[in-house]
DNA sequence: GTACGAGTTCAAGTGAGCTTGAGGTCAAGC
DNA sequence: GCTTGACCTCAAGCTCACTTGAACTCGTAC
């Protein structure tokens, strides 16, 4: 399995061949040839969209996503900015670990108006600590597939 | 403070007018009156805003969110359905904290091509492990600010 | 050599979540 | 009473990340 068609990188990456053909065209994979009209992608291509999916997860755009793979095709991207970005993940999990929690303690809890219960207070209390506002950990939105 | 004009409440929200008049329009917040034309907001539409904000955050569309909310104004949700968020929930902290340890690798690690890093790798291989598909951590885009 | 089907292009459409703009209203301050 | 300016409505527009559809092209199998 030298090279793939389109096909095979759909199958093995979960991503549909409309959304492959889209990434080519901004550049954020690339073809390494074709067979008659058909684009041949190279190994390669599945460890980048492990990467693109990676990045997706923590909230790059495809646009950041692309800047981060320099002209030679190998990420890069400024240290700072990386350090930054980790810091912002740092705290999107804290959020998402006390709302989990919050989520958890809802099933289970007994009360029946959880804006009462004492612990579901404390842990929404919790969740407005990291970043100046909740609503800052804003870079999040939800493609219904 | 016993009542708000929208600016008040954008203001400690951290959310603009325009998108609290959205809110309203679907239903995710409700105004408890008017003065004159302006909407006059209670208190406790911050406390629903934060909510909203950290369902945002989990990855629930704002219909989802509006379905937390019952008919009576507190949030209802059937308990298996909970559950299942709270689960997938850890499997995305999972993920971003694999790209978390990742980012910071990268941040530190003076080989000059990541892909050739066997730590990188390591990492990279770890983050395609919850979820069938590294890609599965589907529901999620941005908005850019 | 012809039929098939998996691929191709290009333009237009989709849905979520807002934002923007034009034109209007009303309470408060002078 | 007049002005100001913060708010209002409503429709249209925008961005992102794709998807869909129509019309076309090839390599492969028969």
């Amino acid at each position: 399995m030298k090279v793939m068609d389109i096909a095979e990188v759909a199958e093995h990456a979960g991503v549909p061949p409309s959304a492959l053909r889209y990434y080519e065209e901004i550049g954020l994979i690339e073809s390494v040839g074709r067979h008659g009209l058909r684009r041949q992608f190279g190994p390669e291509t599945l460890l980048r969209l492990s990467l693109i999916a990676l990045g997706k997860l923590a909230g790059f755009s495809l646009t950041e996503i692309a800047r981060v793979f320099g002209p030679d095709g190998q990420p890069s991207l400024p240290r700072p900015e990386i350090r930054a970005r980790a810091d912002e993940l740092d705290r999107q999990i804290q959020n998402l670990t006390t709302l989990r929690n919050l989520l958890r303690h809802v099933a289970d809890c007994p009360e029946p108006n959880h804006l009462d219960c004492p612990k579901f207070q404390r842990l929404l209390r919790m969740a407005g600590r990291h970043g100046a506002k909740v609503g800052a950990g804003k870079r999040k939105r939800m493609p219904r597939p």
